[in-house]
DNA sequence: TACACCTGTAACGAATTGTTTACAGGATGG
DNA sequence: CCATCCTGTAAACAATTCGTTACAGGTGTA
């Protein structure tokens, strides 16, 4: 579990996701509890659209998840909280996830690095 | 070691360094064995002003070090390697290290999440 | 009806990032 | 001297990202 091994891709998008001070913030205030937007957004401080953007990258990325529920008083509100993700990032592991990165243009050919 | 646990802003500087697919090709190839910046262009297929930029952005993140070196015919190289960097990312510890975030305004304020 | 909550999205400017092309220097070998 | 290999950097441009402001809709209560 903990999303065993993500594809190159995946984690690229994982670690945009995360490599935002904002979006850094929001992930730590939601692993305090869950949260719908606009109450987090008076909480970290920061509009509701811009929040907005920022839950549906996080939420593309896997990281954060959304339910959309009715409160006891008929409201409409989306809840969101982390998703128990698990990321072990080591230059063998980057590797390892590098074989399946499809953005740019294919070669992935050996070679020979060191020869001195 | 494995740089006990960084900050904040260190942390997204990692990130954001990593969370590009070249960047992370880089990485992987270096992963394999220190490279000199011309041949690391040829092995991966960009031009080395790209690739420059990105070592650059790589070192400046400390996922890699760079030394200049002379090869045995009086030529100045500069070697790359990765640290043996060792990140793991989970929700707790993400909330961990957005504590020492100070890039956008100040506002850690506790507060209740979840009330329900 | 008007107000206070909740949701979402479109439009637009500003700042950052990714990439190319071009240039400049030093050392070796023909 | 010219060619080749190494290094680095500056200029210019396209594409993306970040953030604000403004809008549109739903529900419940004074």
């Amino acid at each position: 579990m903990t999303a065993a091994e993500p594809t190159g891709d995946e984690l690229v998008e994982m670690l945009a996701a995360l490599a935002n001070p904002l979006r850094l913030r929001i992930v730590a205030t939601l692993a305090g509890g869950r949260d719908y937007v606009s109450h987090l957004a008076r909480e970290i401080g920061v509009s509701r659209p811009l929040l907005h953007m920022h839950l549906r990258r996080l939420e593309a990325a896997g990281l954060i998840s959304g339910t959309l529920e009715l409160s006891a008083d008929g409201k409409a509100m989306k809840y969101y909280e982390v998703t128990g993700f698990d990321l072990h990032l080591t230059a063998p592991a980057l590797a390892e996830a590098a074989k399946t990165l499809t953005r740019p243009d294919p070669d992935q050919g050996p070679g020979p690095k060191e020869h001195s």
